[in-house]
DNA sequence: CCCGGCATCATCCGATCGGATGATGCCGGG
DNA sequence: CCCGGCATCATCCGATCGGATGATGCCGGG
């Protein structure tokens, strides 16, 4: 076993993340800290700067967001791997993000071992995912309302959430109030529901909306 | 000026967040750290034995959430203060924090000196509040959709937001549709909105809901 | 070239909603 | 003791929804 330390770059828009993260690391054995970063951009910086092994990356953060970030290293054709901080499992920006290219996911509430053996996994190229997330992204692929909506349907179903009734609708959209109808009857088939309070509400479970 | 420290202990479940609160203030003049736990229980159990000015108190931990701890601080009669830890200006629990005796709300991404400058203020019985937090209080008083919803209201919107018809709700409630069309009513009203599915949206922004 | 998904539109109609109006009983604070 | 909030109920009715059915045009993958 070479004992060559795992690099880190840390980003996060939390002071307080930021450095608890790097105590962590700084204090374990066979990491490097390289940098921290407080948004997206920075990170890019310091992961093209400083060439890290792994990128801890928040997705929430102002000036450039994670996601954009992490497209933007793989786009730059940097080696290193992303893992994603997210505080909840039910994050509604972490499939985006593995879209992205990011290696893996992080709970910023796991012990301190499962910090460490993430890390690792993600230097070797490993997905690293939580049970939650794992359990989210097979039930994208199969089961009842798994399809994604299409824009227009989105589009509509904005406007449902904020009360405006069919006819309002399509004047907005500038189509019919029937093709508003069509579209109503398309979502509640992909998600699964009856009709537009529960569209809107399993939307809101799934992060569609808000 | 005395140069009495300012004695803390520090709730959190996030082992990152509590070595990164517990570095910084370590390393700050004026702070002492005396203790942290990993949930309200053991926040409680520390609080009375060592003592301290202020509690830092994560409101969301499993085994004893923030909130019960808190009322159970002020129950025994303790005298420190609890600051809480929020994550996002937008949780829903902050409100029942401080009707339960919190003294303040910390955004975990505030900036250092922001955070010495609220646990000092919190030392000394002062509230510490964030803009956001504040103005969300403000609008609560005031303002169209400020009213909380009774429990029988919410008991109807949750069923709403399973796409339950009101016939349907009004069975398993066992009241009359007629009632259940009075508390929509109320919701709407209560809400600032005008049908089913736009409450269910305010519902899930205002995290009555999800 | 065919098929599926998307977006568009139309008609018909029973089901459900939401507003208006009015009413009763309970309870707790002032 | 009065009033407001909550929970309950009723009737009436126009407005809106949602399902059924059928259709067209475009586009992209196989």
């Amino acid at each position: 076993m070479t004992e060559t330390p795992v690099t880190l770059v840390i980003a996060d828009d939390h002071p307080v993340v930021r450095h608890g993260l790097h105590g962590i690391f700084a204090s374990a054995r066979g990491f490097t800290v390289l940098g921290e970063a407080a948004d997206g951009v920075e990170a890019v910086e310091l992961a093209e700067r400083f060439d890290p092994d792994v990128v801890l990356m928040d997705l929430r953060m102002p000036g450039g967001g994670g996601v954009e970030a992490i497209r933007e290293l793989s786009r730059r054709g940097l080696r290193c791997k992303v893992l994603v901080l997210t505080t909840y499992d039910t994050d509604s920006d972490t499939l985006p993000a593995i879209e992205a290219g990011a290696t893996g996911y992080l709970l910023k509430d796991a012990p301190r071992e499962d910090l460490f053996t993430a890390v690792r996994a993600a230097a070797e190229g490993r997905t690293v995912l939580s049970p939650a997330i794992a359990s989210r992204l097979v039930s994208r692929v199969r089961g009842p309302g798994n399809t994604a909506l299409s824009g227009r349907e989105r589009d509509v179903l904005r406007l449902v959430a904020k009360g405006t009734p069919n006819r309002e609708i399509a004047a907005v959209l500038f189509i019919s109030e029937a093709t508003v109808k069509s579209h109503l009857t398309h979502i509640y088939g992909k998600l699964g529901v009856k009709d537009r309070a529960a569209a809107v509400a399993v939307a809101y479970d799934r992060g569609i909306l808000g």
